[in-house]
DNA sequence: ATATTATGAATGAATCATCATTCACCAAGA
DNA sequence: TCTTGGTGAATGATGATTCATTCATAATAT
């Protein structure tokens, strides 16, 4: 079980993903992207769902791999923010079409219980929350409630990502960070 | 043809969509929750994709609506922003199944040409940004990319209805605007 | 008023295409 | 030889859509 043909399937059902949506994805078209029999995918995965949220699962580690430093990191909560929206969305312009399926594929009740969409959509507007507690703590943003902060801010930056895959603009992820944070920080800002 | 019929339809299928996303569901499931037979639907309807379509453009005429009424009122961007806000919210509550389809269900090439979805997501940002640009204009908010600043700002209100509807804490909507506003005005005001 | 006919909404069993998944069989390397 | 991984045709389930039929009501005729 060689790990790159798992990887060779992972980048292949990314690309038909983005495209046609996670329902109107046919195995055997993510098997000719990959160059490979429909059957081999069902020697690394045991369905089509499994595919979709090892996808998932294998972004939501990266970006609580940056969050994690980001806590770390010897800096206050702003600049914080923008190393991780940074890494965010450059990861975004490296892979537009992980990013496609990121902000598209929503948490449903699929045939097994998926839970790595539900993670994602959980877990990061989490760590926001906890980062923007502890900025609260330390008087580095203005009174507001972090649970619906974190909440507007996931939602912005979902926001952002949308609009660049819809209009085929990804220079847009460069220059949305400064806008994005401009308008944060003079709205929470003490 | 009784209009009456279509409208239960179209309420049925929100009961089931939201429930359980538009591929899972079942035009029978659907046909059961309006006390309908299967068939019947497709007097009405010719697809099932067409009942979703007919979901999001009821949807978007009311929003549209809003906004149109909204542009005309004697009041600053934020009063209009607020007004919007609030009937946006209101509608929600009053059919959170709804909400959980407005911010679920994504633009993808469906059987028929979708389009519903794409102008919802498009129609919105856009009536948002010739808002901010006319505010721009009038010197009421401080100067910003209007585009984006539009994409932030719809990303924010979806991000709180999908907490709302996350958590299934409505609740959240009644403060939400506050908070959000709060955020925004100190953000942008000049 | 009563009978006759037309209309079209409603029905749901039957159809039919669509894939995800399986598995019997290969091929190559150890 | 044996094991591991690859293959893709065949299977089987699923579920959207169709359509022949029913039936209530309306329109028209007697």
């Amino acid at each position: 079980m060689e790990e790159n043909k798992k990887e060779l399937i992972r980048k292949a059902a990314i690309k038909v993903m983005a495209e046609m949506g996670f329902y109107n994805t046919k195995a055997s078209r993510i098997a000719d992207e990959a160059g490979i029999a429909v059957g081999t995918i069902y020697n690394y995965f045991n369905s089509k769902e499994d595919i979709l949220e090892y996808i998932f699962a294998v972004e939501l580690e990266k970006r609580m791999v940056y969050l994690e430093q980001v806590k770390n990191v010897e800096a206050d909560f702003w600049e914080k923010l923008e190393i991780f929206l940074r890494k965010h969305f450059n990861e975004i312009k490296d892979n537009p079409d992980t990013g496609k399926i990121l902000v598209s594929e929503k948490e449903f009740p699929r045939k097994s219980g998926s839970k790595a969409i539900g993670d994602y959509l959980y877990a990061i507007p989490d760590k926001l929350d906890y980062l923007l507690t502890d900025a609260l703590k330390n008087g580095e943003v203005k009174e507001c409630n972090p649970e619906i902060t974190a909440a507007i801010i996931f939602g912005a930056i979902q926001g952002v990502v949308e609009k660049a895959i819809k209009n085929d603009n990804l220079t847009l992820l460069d220059s949305a960070p400064e806008e994005l944070l401009k308008l944060l920080k003079r709205g929470l800002n003490i």
